[in-house]
DNA sequence: CCACTGACGAGTG
DNA sequence: GCACTCGCCAGTG
């Protein structure tokens, strides 16, 4: 385990703050967390977690509604499909989320 | 301190 | 819509 010596208690907080049925873009959780530009640590904040996790990672995609792919097991990715279905998001044939929708307003 | 890598984002052609 | 580039921050060797 890394020293996070930086907020990923912040990140954690912000990604536990999105409601079910609900995702928001790394860049909006890092925005949240106080990372303007910090999306690429908000994912690598996530990818630290495991299913052990209280944090719903699950809810947390790119800009583009999509669920990042990771470096390997892409049946993690699958995972993160199937958790989101079944919390009401609807995946339309391009295998993404329409943000318009979905996306959390950070209430 | 430097170089490389990584669940990213925005811009350009 | 796709491919490429640059910029962002953190972790590791």
């Amino acid at each position: 385990m890394p020293a996070a010596t930086f907020s990923y208690a912040q990140i954690y907080r912000c990604v536990s703050r999105i409601p079910p049925g609900r995702v928001a873009t790394y860049g909006q959780v890092a925005k949240l967390a106080g990372i303007p530009n910090g999306a690429r640590s908000v994912g690598y904040a996530l990818s630290a977690l495991d299913d052990g996790s209280l944090v719903p990672w699950h809810r947390v995609v790119n800009a583009a509604g999509e669920i990042s792919p990771r470096s390997s097991s892409d049946a993690m990715e699958n995972t993160q499909r199937i958790r989101l279905e079944r919390e009401g998001v609807v995946f339309d044939a391009h295998g993404r989320i329409p943000l318009a929708m979905f996306r959390w307003n950070g209430e």
